[in-house]
DNA sequence: CAGTGAGCGAGCTTCCGCTTGACTT
């Protein structure tokens, strides 16, 4: 029987092609790259020109296995790997391993998967491009040469099993720059103003805000302002009207996606990507992993469809989006639903919601501009040039409002402007003042990143894939160079002032600043590890070192360039570098002098050391030895005063006797504790182990008591098992092995003959094995 | 994950970019 084989990257894709293609085609996929460099050791033969060393890859065997098998019975393989350098790599790669002729295989690539697209390339194959494969190994050797180079520099200065590479250097260093510039930032207050006026319609009053854009320094400059205002009398002096308009944004990409779900859904970068996996496993959107705006002609028809008999024609507008970004390879389509007639297909509320979001943005991306009408009126009056204005914004027409609004990154006060209808009203109408108020306002630093900004800023920077944002994210904070928090505000006073019935009026009020939801914070060793890099390695750690070496990966990719040269003039120089900054340079430990002990004059310093970040108080002499304190959670090396470091020598602290024995409060590997009696208790979250008094430590120890008696629900000895009350519920134990008990079982009511029978139903259970690591 | 309360001493750690699965002997 003669048979041809289609090998594309997803099998997810390989069934949709399949329906396409007749009984004479078999599709199949690779999932994703079948060879590699392997993980342990450079793989790269520096002697020889550095030529990879490339090996199958681990949990590839099974795959490349059924491909051999295939393309034996196959009399012809198409190679239908995306259209981009990782595509063309893969499919370099399967010609080694099924025995192919690069400069003669079929090479078959389409942007849109569809009958006609997908047929029309296998009747046009053409062969493999080696330029584009060049660039790709140049691409991987560089990423492995960095990232393997770099990381072993930083075990010997900074700490084992740290790491650096192109992507994740870069990124921590944006987080840490950030939060340096948000340390540094001087926040400086002025007064704002808002004036309120009665407007009466027909005998009924409503209220006209209204607002002028001056900054007044401080509190004298705000008391003249409305002392200069005192009985004045106020007018409309004209109206203004100003047609605008507003235009839907382009359809998802990952970045965007990733931004879009962040914001309206709360989802971190890697829920997003496992629940778009799930939807389009089940084939309800497109490719999740693309970084495209374009719809495909088919997808733009079946959306004017849906417009048409959803909202009306007159909501359609066909659009095309070409893709900004620089860095773009564009080897699939937008995110967007496979057929946009399907609003509901997931009963899973996280699969609904993404859905949901995917559908209104694509379908916004095909409708009407929304026509919006602001107008602004200008008051005046009668003692003084000063202006207010009251601005208000109508939606003439909604378009693609309807379905769909992107939400903005920085969350400012909502605007007021917005929606609000104003009445015609003459000139020269008379606008009694309700009243006037300065309100002192703070000048605000740029703000921490989300894992979604972060996203963003790495796209605009040219730095990472589709593929590879998430993990990235993951990365850095796995390695202990960002954390993801929230953190607590503090109070903060401001005044304002209010004239109102001609007599001014001062009031000092506070709010809550500075408190802050899941925003990425950069932690010591991020600090330590990125100075180290940016002094030592500062090409590398450039915003726009991935721009430039994509720009020769590009020359390569067109033949201008021969990558083993690209490479050599690149690592040369580098080597170099790391020879000499593994000689000569110091450790780094982020050293600070923070000043001298206020009884004994010893130094103290704080650096981050073997255990973290940590003070030190005085040397290591002959007669003694310096102390040594951990930091609490949130301070840091880079801002931490000398008063806050002394205080943390109060640990562990003696709060008292109870029953007769000591009660001491300390911080231990696992966080806060007291202890009593040799007996140790957790500090539940907020309780600070430096504040807590004697009576809150008895109430914890009381109450761990108790819990303690009532742990052990049925114990058999002569089995070794128990029944024991754990934190997420009764489960049994049997010497150091630990069993769920079924659903809809009492606990209480267990002999000893049920728990034998679950343990041995547990145990011939297939058990979960841990994806381990590498082993050879 | 099922309950702990230190302080390594030999050998390993690590990159970026494609893609999903999680076994018989």
């Amino acid at each position: 029987m003669s048979k041809n084989l289609v090998i594309v990257e997803s099998p997810a894709k390989a069934k949709t092609i399949n329906k396409f293609l007749g009984s004479d085609f078999e599709v199949t996929s690779s999932y994703g790259h079948i060879r590699d460099l392997p993980s342990s050791g450079l793989a790269i033969d520096l002697e020889n020109n550095y030529e990879p060393i490339y090996e199958i890859s681990e949990d590839k065997d099974k795959v490349i296995k059924e491909l051999q098998k295939l393309a034996k019975k196959a009399t012809t393989i198409y190679l239908a790997t995306d259209e981009d350098r990782e595509g063309e790599a893969i499919a370099w790669h399967l010609c080694s391993v099924l025995g192919l002729d690069p400069k003669d295989a079929k090479r078959i690539t389409y942007t849109e998967i569809t009958e006609k697209a997908v047929k029309f390339a296998v009747a046009n194959p053409r062969i493999i491009n080696l330029d584009l494969v060049n660039a790709q190994q140049a691409r991987r050797v560089l990423d492995r040469l960095v990232g393997y180079e770099l990381s072993p520099v930083l075990w010997k200065k900074v700490k084992p099993s740290l790491s650096a590479g192109r992507v994740q250097s870069v990124a921590v260093r944006i987080i840490v720059d950030r939060e340096r510039e948000i340390n540094g930032f001087k926040v400086e207050s002025f007064f704002k103003l808002q004036a309120l006026f009665n407007l009466s319609d027909n005998g009924k009053t409503t209220i006209l805000k209204a607002e002028n854009n001056e900054k007044l320094k401080n509190t004298a400059a705000a008391q003249s302002y409305l002392n200069d205002l005192i009985g004045a009398k106020f007018y409309v002096k004209g109206t203004e009207k100003k047609p605008s308009k507003r235009t839907p944004a382009a359809p998802f990409t990952t970045s965007t996606l990733q931004q879009e779900a962040s914001r309206k859904l709360g989802f971190s970068v890697s829920k997003t990507m496992v629940v778009a996996q799930r939807l389009y496993e089940a084939g309800h959107i497109t490719y999740m992993r693309t970084d495209s705006n374009s719809l495909s002609e088919t997808a733009m028809s079946s959306l004017k469809q849906t417009i048409d008999s959803k909202y009306g024609n007159k909501y359609y507008r066909h659009r095309k989006f070409t893709t900004k970004n620089e860095s773009a390879q564009e080897a699939h389509e937008a995110i967007r639903p496979t057929y946009a007639e399907n609003v509901q297909v997931s009963d899973d509320r996280d699969e609904q919601r993404l859905y949901e979001l995917i559908w209104k943005r694509t379908v916004a991306s095909q409708m009407s501009d929304a026509e919006l009408e602001k107008t602004v009126i200008t008051i005046s009056n009668d003692k003084n040039a000063k202006e207010f204005y009251a601005q208000g914004e109508v939606v003439l027409f909604d378009g693609f409002l309807k379905v769909y609004t992107e939400s903005a990154d920085d969350e400012e006060e909502a605007d007021d402007s917005s929606d609000v209808l104003l009445p015609p009203l003459k000139n020269g109408l008379e606008l009694p003042l309700r009243q006037l108020t300065a309100t002192e306002r703070y000048t605000r630093p740029q703000p921490r990143y989300t894992e979604a900004s972060l996203v963003k800023k790495l796209e605009e920077l040219g730095i990472g894939r589709p593929s590879t944002y998430a993990p990235t994210i993951s990365t850095v904070q796995k390695r202990g160079y960002i954390v993801k928090e929230s953190r607590e505000g503090v109070e903060r006073k401001f005044q304002v002032l209010t004239l109102a019935a001609d007599a001014i009026k001062e009031e000092v009020k506070t709010e809550i600043t500075g408190s802050e939801k899941n925003k990425l914070f950069p932690t010591d060793i991020g600090g330590v590890v990125t100075d180290f890099l940016v002094k030592n390695f500062s090409n590398i750690l450039d915003y726009g070192f991935t721009a430039e070496v994509e720009k020769k990966f590009d020359d390569v990719a067109e033949g201008k360039q021969e990558w083993h040269k690209m490479i050599d003039d690149f690592y040369q120089p580098f080597h170099k570098n790391i020879d000499t900054t593994t000689r000569e340079s110091e450790r780094a430990s982020g050293e600070r002098a923070l000043g001298n002990h206020p009884v004994s004059g010893e130094p103290i310093i704080v650096r981050v050391g073997r255990f973290g970040p940590m003070v030190q108080v005085g040397v290591t002499s002959e007669d003694k030895k310096p102390q040594y304190a951990r930091l609490k959670a949130q301070q840091s090396i880079e801002t931490i005063t000398l008063k806050e470091a002394l205080d943390l020598f109060k640990l562990p602290r003696v709060l008292g006797e109870f029953e007769g024995k000591e009660v001491k409060a300390n911080i231990g590997r696992f966080g806060p504790y007291v202890q009593h009696d040799g007996k140790f208790v957790s500090l539940p979250k907020g309780t600070d182990p430096y504040e807590v008094n004697l009576d809150e430590a008895e109430a914890l120890i009381l109450a761990k008591r108790e819990s303690d008696a009532n742990k052990f629900i049925a114990e058999f000895p002569e089995q070794d098992i128990q029944v024991i009350l754990g934190r997420f519920g009764a489960y049994i134990k049997k010497g150091k092995e630990n069993y769920k008990i079924p659903k809809g079982t009492e606990a209480k009511h267990l002999t000893l003959e049920d728990c034998l029978s679950i343990i041995s139903e547990a145990d011939k259970a297939p058990k979960k094995t841990k994806r381990g690591k590498k082993t050879k």
